[in-house]
DNA sequence: CCAACAATCTGTAACGTTTCAGATGCTTGC
DNA sequence: GCAAGCATCTGAAACGTTACAGATTGTTGG
């Protein structure tokens, strides 16, 4: 700290308008670079009183290292891509996810980074767009299909990801999903509980694993309770409101019509509801219905509806966890969550 | 092409598994890299068929330009920072902002990071967070309030940026804006047409630019029709949906109701006829309403309800172009832009 | 024929960071 | 007294890009 040789840094200014930077820090402290950035890393062979003085140095005159500097010279973007869809309809729990992602992401120097796609394009095309131009850490991808050919992609390259819902690819990644068996198991013996009979599904998209999950959590309950299934296939979740609501009439015109609904999306359920108005019926009295939501709304829709919540911000919490986690060296074995249906508050609450 | 020096670049081997550079394209066509950079973008000083040359290569191999290469370089980032409260309640018009931004985007090299902030922190602090670090090339923002001193810090660093709603500064920036002043008036003449005189507002957030707006045309449509102002001060659409109702309920009962509501929000709305409801009253009755809304999905609540469209993803289309506009160096009066309420399909609609 | 010029092309340096392979000085053990 | 070892520190090089200041041609005008 005497002998001050002064490197002649020839354009050096110290405090000339631009932000701090390793440089800065190793002149206002006689260090060389290289030491200035060992000590903030708390590397070894650096000395006690000198990484105490360089990281009091560094808080003082506000050091952020260099985003670009760092990704250029390591290839660590801190970034997390989340891939979305931006066909959904009503969609107020995507920013929930997002809501999610970035409260854990706070705490972290990762930032968050959306990439959408649309029906036009390939859903493999973001994905393999952050994969091969190396611009985010980690992705995190939705409507997840059993043999999605995403998720084949990135674990061939081994690069780290979380997917919201599973797969049947054998796989071991990290995932986050809600537990729609036990959903429709638990929608189907509320209904069962009412005196209901004939039931009716409408599902989340084909094609999706968590589509299977319903159907499969229905049938099982199905036969456990002895109500029987009135097909309602023409539709999903995925189509408009104004074809889910024509399908809904229509199927409540017919002679040997439900008695009971489950939806596995709270937009859809508005839909279905006007479809069974449509027909001249009644919620609670000729028909009830069991529905999924994301936000609590339903309630004040139709007092008379069941209602079972999903937490999309708790997933996007668990998602983004998940792949910091591999990120940072954990088995994705050991990454993997599973949500359990909400009861909902109020008197027509479903759950336990 | 034929003395081919073969610059002694030591370690190179063009198809070493990671992607093409300048470097590599520079040894596959015999050329500098400085040649090759600037035939990519069109320099003037570059021969036509080297130019030509260059760009096949490029197209071939597939080559992007290293965003960290770049940046590291020119300070230029390629993102668009789109700031957000997380503390909004139903929020599905949230992803729209972000889909309509999107859209603009992706055909741009520009990526879309989200950086969120809770109302815990000054909202100041996640611009000044990307301002002093650079980590955006520009900004939006909404909430935006009269005297905005995001707005003042970013005009002042002559930082680009666009904003959600118009302020009062006197400063010329870039906004896009929903004119909620005509969406107040149409409400109360829709209200007054339908012979409603004793009018409710249930108002935007205190504090924000368009709360004074939506009052404003509320005034002026009042004293143009002659009807009357019931007060509703005590919530405003900011507030949880229990107290928006329990408030409305409060109001219902009282001696002198309101015969008609404007609501600034479509989730609100859910809640002020709920509280209605309460009080015993009947929609379309007793008392009309005229609601705002974000997404189609209202008129399958009540279809008495009387809508006005507000177009999010518009606003995120229209954002994103002002802060490009701003970045591309157009000046910034040149990039505001209102939007007008928009009728809604259907019998009850409101608007012309 | 030569100077001047335009048209093309080029290497070097720099952005801020981390990694690598030392350099320096001080103890320690024998 | 000296080699070896340790504890600290260091500059140079590299990541991929662009700006700068030339270099190398061939062409033109006088």
């Amino acid at each position: 700290m005497d002998k001050e040789v002064l490197h002649d840094n020839e354009t050096l200014r110290p405090d000339e308008a631009g932000r701090p930077t390793l440089k800065t820090i190793a002149f206002m402290t006689g260090l060389g670079v290289t030491t200035v950035s060992r000590a903030l890393k708390d590397a070894p062979e650096i000395g006690e009183e000198t990484r105490r003085r360089v990281q009091l140095v560094a808080r003082q005159v506000g050091y952020r290292p260099n985003r670009a500097g760092v990704r250029l010279r390591t290839g660590k973007t801190n970034v997390i891509s989340l891939v979305l869809n931006t066909d959904e309809q009503i969609m107020s729990f995507v920013s929930d996810i997002i809501y999610g992602v970035s409260e854990v992401l706070a705490a972290t120097p990762y930032h968050l980074i959306v990439t959408p796609y649309s029906h036009v394009q390939d859903p493999m095309d973001p994905v393999r767009y952050v994969v091969e131009t190396g611009s985010a850490d980690g992705i995190i991808i939705s409507r997840t299909q059993p043999d999605d050919p995403r998720v084949r992609y990135m674990v061939e390259r081994n690069f780290p990801f979380a997917t919201h819902g599973r797969t049947e690819t054998g796989l071991a990644h990290p995932f986050h999903d809600f537990d729609n068996h036990a959903f429709a198991v638990e929608a189907v013996r509320r209904l069962a509980s009412l005196g209901r009979r004939r039931l009716a599904l409408l599902t989340p998209p084909q094609g999706l694993t968590y589509h299977q999950h319903t159907v499969d959590g229905f049938a099982d309950a199905l036969s456990e309770t002895g109500a029987s299934e009135i097909p309602f296939n023409t539709v999903s979740i995925d189509h408009s409101m104004e074809q889910i609501r024509a399908r809904t009439a229509q199927l409540m015109r017919r002679e040997n019509r439900p008695d009971g609904f489950i939806s596995s999306a709270g937009a859809a359920t508005l839909a279905l509801v006007a479809g069974i108005e449509d027909a001249g019926l009644k919620l609670g009295r000729d028909v009830d219905v069991v529905s999924k939501q994301s936000s609590p709304i339903l309630h004040l829709f139709r007092p008379e509806l069941h209602l079972i919540n999903e937490d999309f911000r708790l997933a996007g919490r668990e998602l983004a966890r998940s792949v910091l986690g591999w990120i940072g060296g954990k088995s994705p074995q050991s990454l993997q969550s599973l949500s359990v249906p909400q009861e909902v508050e109020g008197s027509r609450a479903v759950g336990q």
